[in-house]
DNA sequence: CTGAAAGCGCTTACAG
DNA sequence: CTGAAAGCGCTTACAG
């Protein structure tokens, strides 16, 4: 027991600055100038430093770094979901890819880390504690507080995607509206009267954004909007909801569809009621995600680019953590419409 | 320029222990005890702290924790491969839910890290920092040094898929060998006589664990264990080996497949050389995954708990941090077949 | 360009 | 049960 004990104290081994600076026969306050890039250090005094540390293998203790003031060299990419869902989810690879891409040459380490609410509490104490210089978050719901804590614990943040929430938290988001209020244009362009739509989730800007785009478009051409049905991102909600529409007015002849996943089950229950598209009924999704192309019949979709998002917001963060100004606070990412076969 | 160091040398804000420590009227060190959770300290000082703590909304410098001798409350999960291959991958997230449920309700952070062999440097230098209290490996490729350079640098780990270096490593992995065993055990009760297999990446514990359980399976028979052509985690790569091994063999009458997302490829390849399956051809896969049932036809495969590795592998881990000993050094998890109409 | 010294915010024997 | 003090391993003005 006690012996238990004992080991589980046993520091971290390895050699410290105090080794490394006997060494090669300088101070700590050398070495540590050499650890950190500084430029007034002699180049013998900096040839030495690094033979030591190679020879000695030493790493430095980045706990003592940081309360000393310096950086830990990591950000987090906070994803608020449940762990399950995010993986597999291609928004959130894209995403993953660009702040990876963004990141590349940097010595900063990236944090993927998931926390639902009910977790947030542990999250903060440890984002809190110097082990990460910034935090990414994204997929929040509803107004979620978490922004906000980081905020007040001096933590910079990015978040992704609008916060419903936080208004003082910058953000970097697909133009959603403009993209929602381009699908419109297209269907109305194409002659289409009763354009309906199976929105996002309204706890999410997302599934507002591209609500609002959509009852702008009807708005601009004199079109009634009142065909609205509710999904979450997945295909069974999509078909659900599309079940609905149908039943409330067989005569609709455009769907805008917040999502391409969401889209597969809109577009089965189409199929399924006998319905052409886009003869019968023209389709626009969102996203332009692989699910896209290899639907039938091809989704014409509204393309948003995540990996560009996640490079966006590391950018962004990175700045901050540079102390560079003139950063704008939030950005929008442009939106385009992808013409396929379905509308 | 100097307001910008300036801002950027500012220290997180938020209270320190001092403070709580004179609002509550005692000393840090008690405050400390309180944190902590350790048992002697009256009722009245306890409440008093945590009054204190709740008004100051107190946050400890997890930094200052670590460095001066207690521990992270983190862990990491570290997936060797690029990020854009994992997420996506059912197998990391069949993981990362055993992870998280194991961890469900202690106070411990998951970091997920993803790193290729080019960013160990940094990487190491980040998780010898204090940073975190143990590691998770998964998905090594050869003999990769990160897990013996994690022991190294002393940080407890436990690696996912036994390692092909580092032999001191306690590991968590799935009997391959014994499920590649019982596929070709099954084919041989289905009077097959040549057997051919479609085998992992070789670079992989995985991979060459299933293959001599083939080959054993074979030797048992007194059948030729001839066929191998080699694949990687792809369904292109499996109809590559699958064209190769028909061309070899074209009176083949079964085949081990070492994974059900290689087993795709494989059926594709089957079924356009006009051959029946399983009449002409018995085909076995490996993971259980969602593919196999879905594939036609559904999928005679070796099931492996990917989950329960997760869960196993934490465990192991967190009972290594909390100094029980008694630990089996490394574990093999049970395969089991699953019968359904490919063999 | 360099070193001695103070300090970052905690934890933990030690002595009471 | 509690407090004063030392110490964890760095960084950074300060003085040279």
């Amino acid at each position: 027991m006690n012996d238990m004990t004992e080991i589980d104290r046993q520091r971290r081994s390895g050699p410290r600055i105090e080794e490394v600076a006997r060494l090669a026969g300088v101070s700590k306050s050398t070495v540590s100038r050499v650890i950190n890039g500084e430029p007034y250090v002699s180049a013998r005094a900096r040839d030495a430093v690094h033979e030591a540390i190679a020879r000695l293998r030493y790493s430095p203790n980045q706990a003592a770094r940081s309360l000393a003031g310096s950086k830990a060299n990591a950000i987090a990419l906070i994803i608020s979901e449940a762990g399950s869902r995010v993986l597999g989810d291609p928004f959130f690879a894209g995403m993953l890819r660009g702040v990876h891409a963004e990141l590349a040459g940097r010595h900063t380490q990236l944090l993927l880390m998931l926390s639902r609410p009910e977790g947030h509490d542990d999250l903060v104490d440890y984002l809190g504690g110097g082990h990460v210089d910034g935090a990414l978050l994204v997929s929040l719901h509803g107004d979620d507080p978490l922004p906000q804590r980081l905020h007040e614990i001096g933590l910079p943040v990015v978040v992704g995607g609008r916060p419903l929430g936080a208004a003082s938290v910058p953000f970097v988001d697909s133009d959603n509206f403009t993209g929602g209020l381009e699908a419109v244009r297209h269907l109305v362009s194409l002659g289409r009267k009763r354009v309906a739509t199976v929105a996002g989730p309204r706890d999410m800007a997302a599934g507002l954004d591209r609500l609002s785009g959509w009852r702008r478009g009807l708005g601009e051409a004199k079109l009634a909007a009142d065909l609205v049905a509710e999904a979450d991102f997945t295909p069974e909600s999509g078909a659900r909801a599309m079940t609905e529409l149908l039943a409330r007015a067989p005569d609709l002849d455009a769907v805008f569809v917040a999502a391409d996943i969401i889209a597969l089950g809109v577009l089965q229950v189409l199929h399924a009621s006998g319905r052409r598209i886009p003869q019968d009924v023209a389709v626009v999704g969102f996203d332009d995600s692989l699910l896209a192309s290899t639907a039938t019949p091809p989704l014409t979709t509204v393309r948003q680019d995540v990996e560009q998002l996640g490079r966006t917001m590391t950018w962004r963060l990175l700045g901050e953590l540079a102390g560079e100004d003139g950063l704008p606070p939030s950005l929008l990412l442009p939106t385009s419409l992808v013409r396929r076969a379905s509308a």
